[in-house]
DNA sequence: CTTATTATGATAGTTTTACTATCTTTTTAA
DNA sequence: TTAAAAAGATAGTAAAACTATCATAATAAG
């Protein structure tokens, strides 16, 4: 037996779904390798289709412009977190454990698994870290977000911030909490590699133990149990 | 008597001075208004230049790029909140007093402040929410730190920092509680305006009061009196 | 007041990017 | 076996992000 799984963005975000072509896959395997290497800015679909021997136009086959594929893959990204937690909390039934396994379900979300061959899990959450905020830091944040570009991460904030209410019904913040927990996991990764003065934690050699215990700390002091 | 603010970015940032003549605080003024209305994506030096009856090569005597340009105008403001903050905190010497104060001058100096003419603080400050991430996430980040391009943020976290561990010594992630303030103000107040599911508070008309008691509420929770 | 220097303006050119268009060849599926 | 869908090859366009050069205007120094 094995266990397949498959996690599927919004559908207005490709002109055809990648994951269903053998040049499909090769463009998301080799865009997150690209992206993650030299950058979101000077990553074009020319370097991209010469990587992977194919043509300019095949890509603009599959992706109408290069923001929609960043918004494919970090909603590809979100929707792998998510599985996870819904696999890793399966029968767990007291709020405060589910909120553990979510924070470190979050952290080892990064590590490669090698389930899905198409993607590299540890490039593509550096990509989330480095090039995230570009997919709704933009002047068409409100139109993408009114065609549901925005939903796996939504949907993601959505469950943390129940457990959070279910932890402690009072506290005031359920939904700001949940965000910052995931803001705040990329940002301090980002300031730990690039700039260290910013962040008491460090990241070395991709272990990312600081993280989730800084996450849980501050989880701890938030929420009475 | 008036009392003349002078706020200074690194001086590696630009090739001239841009507040010792008219043309440089015309470049000031005008870039923030048409980056804040157009995005910084779709602002070039060429429009810039059309606005103030100037041409694209005089731009590029002030500044080598657009990016050294949205750098210069981020420290700007990140030195504007620090003397805010020196300014307000005088005197006080409660540090619990003073982290209330800090975060009420994070708050408010959003608003225009008339004192520089040629600096609208509010449509600055919305620069900071929607572009600021652009000045430390790219490829040349480490370059760009290495060359103090990202002081004034790194001295306000430090300054910050400070004033929790004199509230509470034992709390672990001082530098990280100082970042995460600035992250989860901006943060938030973005949400509040385009991704509402994502946050607890909101904004109206430029009314920032629940951001503060946001943070305010964080801030009691994590430090122990 | 004149002159040298510096600041700004006018204009043109280059390379790269982000597409769009069109036609041909290959693959696949009925 | 054939038609239709997918992919490749190639060319072209508009705009952006500079770079270069020369002319003119402002200013400051002697």
């Amino acid at each position: 037996m094995s266990i397949e799984i498959r996690v599927s963005p919004n559908e207005g975000l490709y002109l055809k779904e990648p994951q269903d072509s053998n040049l499909g896959r090769k463009i998301i395997q080799h865009s997150i390798l690209l992206i993650d290497e030299y950058g979101f800015e000077s990553f074009t679909f020319r370097k991209l289709a010469a990587e992977i021997n194919s043509t300019e136009a095949s890509v603009y086959r599959y992706f109408e412009n290069k923001h929609l594929l960043l918004l494919y893959l970090v909603n590809w990204y979100w929707e792998w977190v998510n599985a996870l937690i819904i696999i890793n909390t399966m029968n767990v039934e007291d709020p405060q454990k589910k909120l553990r396994i979510i924070i470190q379900s979050l952290v080892s979300a990064s590590e490669d698994n090698p389930g899905v061959e198409y993607v590299n899990e540890s490039n593509l959450h550096n990509i989330v870290i480095a090039e995230g905020w570009k997919t709704y830091h933009t002047k068409e944040v409100d139109d993408d977000n009114s065609k549901g570009f925005f939903m796996s991460y939504k949907n993601l904030a959505n469950a943390v911030s129940k457990v959070i209410s279910e932890i402690d019904p009072d506290f005031k913040y359920p939904y700001t909490l949940a965000t910052s927990l995931f803001e705040m996991s990329k940002d301090q990764i980002y300031f730990a590699k690039h700039l260290p003065k910013l962040t008491d934690i460090s990241v070395k050699e991709n272990d990312l133990k600081d993280v989730e215990a800084m996450l849980n700390y501050f989880v701890d002091k938030l929420l009475k149990k």
